[in-house]
Parts: C-alpha cells; structure tokens; sequence
DNA sequence: CGGTATCCAGTCCGATACTG
DNA sequence: CAGTATCGGACTGGATACCG
C-alpha cells in the first residue's frame, strides 16, 4: 500500500498532473529518465489504485488523456509537501552525506593503521621464538 | 533522493522516531515483517543521509539508540500526512482496485468472444469454399 | 502516438549463519 | 543486543522490437 504510492515515478507523475491532464508523451518528456515502460507500468497501477483515470480519443494519431481523479487530487498535498521538502533539504542531505562517507573512509583508514601495526607486533613475536 | 526518503522502511521508521528515540530491537519489534538487513540497511541509509544519528553504548549488553536529527524532525510533518492519508482512503483504494480488476476481467472475457465468433465465421468461409 | 511483448542485467531482499 | 557476511531467488527496470 504505502510502496506504491510512495514511489519514485508515481510520487512524479502525481505531482505533474495535478496542474492540468496530460498525454503519455508529454510525461515521458516532462520526467527525465523515466523509460516507456516504466511509465505505461506506474500509470496503469494509478489507474487501477483510482488515482488517475485513463481516457482514450480514438482519433489519427491516437491521444490518451490522464488525469487526475478526486481520490488522486487528495493525495497531491502531500505529495507536493514531500517533494518540496526534498527541494529545499537537498543541500543539507548532500552535506550530511559527504560528512559520512569521510568519517567513513577515515574509520577504514585507521582500521587499516591498527592491523598493520598488529601485524607488525606479531612478526616481532615470531621473529623472538626463532 | 526522492527515493531514498520516499520508501516504506524509512517512512515508517521516522514516524516511530519521531516520539522518542528508539534501539534496534525496539524498532524491529515495533516494524511488522521487517527483516534484520532492512532495518540496518535503513537505518544506515538515514544516518548517512543526517536524518537518523546512532549512539553505541559501550555497554554489557551493547546498546544502540537512534534518534531523529533536527533535520529528520522537520521532515516528520510530511510523514506524517502521507501515512494518514494512506490509513484514511485504504478502502477507496481497495474498492478502486477490485472495481479495476472486475472490469479487466470483462474485457478480457469479450475480447475471446469475439474471438471465438471470428474464429466460427472463418470456418464458415472455408467450409463454403470447399 | 501510445502502447505491449520479450529479453536480460542489475538490484533488492529474506533466510541463514556468524561475530563482538 | 546489535549487528555483518553471504547466498539464492524474486523483482526491477532498461533496451529493443513490434502493433494498432
């Protein structure tokens, strides 16, 4: 329940709709990286959690409108609180990351200091029994 | 970004820490089906990312209390919200979906109606050719 | 345009075993 | 108690090809 929703590409295509209805094609090109398939595959789910709904014009060339349903227009304040959240605390997460992976890297760094040292110790033993 | 913060674990994992702050076991307890590598990974993942911060208690038996950063504090609002909505429209969602899965389920029956009718006036065709 | 079908590599994740 | 290591199966997701 709560995966599905609170999931990458769905949180996206949620937060895009709520604007005005679109096609496929204009959320393949609004979201970037997203793959044909991934979006065929997240709007279908919305459609049947009633989310969105799917409308087909059977004109040449063929254009499908998504939309979003009441139910769907419900979730986007939350949706767009998460989203803006993640805009203005990007810098700060980048920050914290970067001062992790140096602690990080430094904790190896002496883990490595200290086995070579006890490496170091136990040759000395060694070399005192021959 | 979005994914790492927009994840049931670590959704469900800030919204217990937002009361206090918790110990491993305390949130494996607390988190139905969740398995011991995902709520290290998880939490790992959220102190890295400077949402979580994790004390070790030098103690016999070791103890480790996680509690939420001023930054994961601001992030629990959203939280929140999004867990509320998922528990208040559960039902809409489920009805939505069985709505969903009824009328595929019709369609497909159709579609091998019309199959099978084909498929009878085909036979037919041949038969008067014969 | 708006998809579906298929294949395949990469990733996720639970189960299990082991450690300080 | 609080993890890490490893392994195998499920799932994800991209690339590609094709259809109406």
């Amino acid at each position: 329940m709560l995966d599905r929703i609170a999931d990458k590409w769905s949180l996206l295509v949620i937060a895009l709709l709520d604007k005005r209805s679109l096609h496929f094609t204009e959320l393949r090109r609004m979201i970037d990286g997203i793959s044909q398939r991934m979006l065929a595959r997240t709007l279908r789910h919305l459609e049947r959690d009633g989310l969105v709904t799917r409308t087909v014009h059977p004109t040449v060339p063929p254009r499908v409108d998504y939309e979003l349903t009441a139910l769907g227009a419900t979730l986007h304040q939350t949706i767009r609180a998460l989203v803006t959240w993640t805009e203005t605390h990007q810098n700060d997460i980048a920050a914290a990351r970067a001062a992790y992976d140096m602690r990080a890297a430094a904790e190896q760094a002496q883990a490595q200091r200290e086995a070579a040292e006890r490496d170091a110790i136990a040759r000395e033993v060694l070399a005192g029994h021959r």
